[in-house]
DNA sequence: GCCCAGGAAATAT
DNA sequence: ATATTTCATGGG
């Protein structure tokens, strides 16, 4: 096992990792109180999430941080890069500050950004990320964690980790084992079919969300709308919470009631076009930073 | 019971 | 192309 400690005023902007990992831009973390969602901030609990090895070991890595005395605490059963890894996933690297800073200055971005110093933008894995966002479609945060969370528990490889299993999200080869009947019955509803067929189209190697990351942004966006259950708000998910596109802003309930109270010229009937107005809205390049504040501050209403 | 939740697909106009 | 309808399900 590896471990370290990364000083949090080291990192530009800070972190906050409850607004980080508990602000419903990831699914694909859990805390080890079992707690998650719920609105409370843990007192130093650990997260944990489950990698894939990036070399040719078959087994999953586990991954878990802290946050204790201003630092950073992180362990991990990866071998090499295991820091990078952490660094990787939670975008330590990221200059929050810059980020603010290249944003337009503008009452509700930051009333937003000032009440939530710290939250980072993550990069989950593009499979688990795709899947978890299809789960998505008129679900509750709260319920969208457990049922990613409970997939993961029923098709996921098992891993030991200092006296506990966790599990890594299944490949696409074992979620596409699964069957609808299987996971309506585990509360999936209507969404059990993409599930299914999407993985299916990921296994049979028809197409991986990751292929979008080479794309140009609206092409990368359409690409991911092939995928069964993915429409342009879940592929703009996948687009800024795994693949990297920053300017990316998801056009969710929040969003919209965003555009129709804060900024209704931006509202342009078309979900492309809105989508472009709002990015611009936002500053372009790191808009999809702004959006996930914003989600976070008008969801929560702190 | 009623309403809503980080929507998408099928269908109708 | 754009507008309406349908689809599950737990929690308030």
């Amino acid at each position: 096992m590896e471990r370290g400690t990364i000083p949090v005023s080291e990192l530009p902007g800070g972190l906050d990792l409850y607004l980080t990992l508990e602000s419903g831009q990831t699914y694909l973390w859990g805390r080890d109180d079992g707690r998650m969602y719920d609105g409370e901030r843990p007192d130093g609990a650990w997260y944990y999430t489950v990698v894939d090895d990036a070399s040719s070991d078959p087994d999953p890595d586990v991954v878990r941080v802290r946050v204790q005395d201003g630092s950073l605490e992180w362990e991990t059963t990866a071998g090499a890069d295991a820091e990078e890894t952490v660094r990787r996933l939670l975008r330590l690297d990221d200059d929050l500050e810059a980020v603010v800073a290249a944003t337009p200055d503008d009452p509700l971005l930051a009333e937003a950004y000032d009440t939530h110093r710290g939250l980072r933008l993550v990069e989950d894995p593009a499979f688990g990320c795709l899947i978890s966002f299809i789960c998505s479609a008129q679900m509750r945060v709260s319920r969208i964690h457990s049922m990613v969370s409970t997939v993961a528990r029923e098709y996921g490889t098992p891993v030991e980790f200092d006296g506990r299993t966790y599990h890594a999200f299944p490949t696409p080869a074992q979620l596409a084992a699964a069957t609808e009947d299987e996971l309506r019955e585990l509360g999936l509803g209507y969404r059990a079919p993409y599930v299914v067929r999407t993985a299916e189209m990921v296994a049979d190697g028809d197409a991986h969300p990751a292929e979008a990351r080479d794309l140009a942004y609206e092409e990368a966006r359409d690409y991911l709308c092939q995928f069964v259950g993915v429409g342009d708000k879940v592929a703009d998910c996948v687009l800024l919470f795994s693949l990297g596109f920053d300017q990316a802003v998801p056009l969710d309930t929040w969003i919209r009631s965003a555009i129709e109270d804060y900024y209704p010229d931006c509202d342009c009937g078309s979900y492309a076009a809105t989508s472009r107005a709002i990015r611009e809205q936002f500053g372009g390049e790191y808009a999809g930073y702004a959006q996930t504040y914003v989600f976070h501050h008008l969801r929560t209403g702190e």
